[in-house]
DNA sequence: ATAATATTTTAAAGTTGAATTAAGGTTTCC
DNA sequence: GGAAACCTTAATTCAACTTTAAAATATTAT
């Protein structure tokens, strides 16, 4: 994990970027909110911890500066002043944490863990098959560029292909599954449903394709 | 937004609760640790505030529960102690922040919106997709110049909406997130709102639209 | 307190497109 | 050649959605 730390007194910074490094943290320290821009806009990484006051340029302007280009970097403001507005001001700027000055070195690292840890909490939720992809929350099949929305019957259709690639669903397994034991659907419109995904995967100009086995179903393969 | 607050104090909880639902959360609150852990593995929140001097169970102990269960959501924990290694305690049991008693209302909503936006990986205290701004703190919508200031319900979609852009969000799914589990809230107040949404992006002229999928749901698209 | 205003919910009439049906075509295999 | 199995397109349908307006609540101003 690589920390930038932005602190203009260097008898601080340099206490605290020891026991970052005895941590197991790697740090950079810089001494003004210049060089901190810099270093945050060219280099990897994984959080920041800014001192408000600092030569150049303050750290809400860097953390602004940062956000406005897109950055989502974690960043922990610190600042001398303990009042109630600065904090709130920091925080909405995109800080997403807060230390008042002075602060205790065991506080420090457990908020560092704390906002690390949030930050690495992301699930895609796709399903995927050589060239395709079924988006789970978008109901979207794409490959490359273009994608579909797919309806509410195509999308379950597919994702029983999609999540057993090769396995022959008879058109009765279909029935069955997605439109339930009881319904008097009439098998034909499965071979509808088939139809439908075949031509969006002819759209998509996928390698993908349906394979029909007479007399047993159809399976997802790759052509 | 839904929020649980897990706090002991009966006037404290009342008037937080006041302020959160003014601004726009939605929240509900419990009185002891044994509840709050009820609720938080039963239902769908988005963030949960928790005293640690509770009765029945303590706020650490609910804390150390749900993240055991693999419950990643982001929380707050409240005390009356300031001593530094309680807050660090807290923090390592998987707390995102901690707040000391008494604390200042207007930090507790800036500590709030810090630990959502950092949940959904969002930075800027405005969501943005395509051509639209949905501020947090103004609950403003706007496209270039013209903005319009939403009501609660609308916010809240919109929220839903612009976190999670292409998502395909099931009325149901509106419904139990901003209306709450146990409301008997017909589905076509869902409908209505969809309606009031569309009408602002049209007046706003802006290039984002809400798409209905048949029998699977709406979701925020680009025209 | 009471009125004015804003927001939420209910109700009901209008519309639309995903699901289904229908029907004619194609392939496979004996 | 014929029959069964499968494919495709297009028309139809009706539950799902859309919108409006009015009633019920909640909030704010006087």
């Amino acid at each position: 994990m690589r920390l930038l730390f932005a602190e203009d007194e260097h008898s601080l910074s340099r206490a605290v970027c020891a026991v970052l490094k005895k941590n197991n943290y790697e740090v950079d320290p810089v001494y003004n909110g210049k060089d901190a821009l810099d270093y945050l806009e060219a280099g990897e990484y994984d959080g920041a911890i800014l001192d408000i006051m600092m030569p150049e340029m303050d750290g809400i302007t860097v953390l602004k500066k940062i956000r406005e280009a897109g950055n989502n970097i974690p960043v922990i403001m610190l600042t001398a002043k303990a009042e109630v507005d600065d904090k709130v001001y920091g925080l909405d700027s995109g800080a997403n944490d807060y230390l008042a000055k002075p602060f205790d070195m065991k506080e420090l690292l457990a908020r560092i863990r704390s906002i690390l840890r949030v930050n690495t909490a992301q699930t895609s939720s796709k399903l995927k098959f050589s060239d395709i992809e079924l988006d789970q929350t978008t109901f979207e099949l794409s490959s490359g560029a273009e994608s579909f929305k797919l309806t509410n019957k195509e999308y379950q259709m597919m994702e029983m292909f999609i999540s057993n690639p090769h396995r022959i669903f008879s058109a009765e397994n279909f029935l069955e599954k997605i439109w339930g034991y009881e319904s008097d659907a009439d098998i034909n419109v499965v071979w509808v449903y088939i139809s439908y995904l075949r031509k969006k995967l002819t759209a998509l100009k996928s390698k993908v394709v349906i394979k029909a086995t007479r007399n047993v179903g159809y399976s997802l393969e790759e052509s």
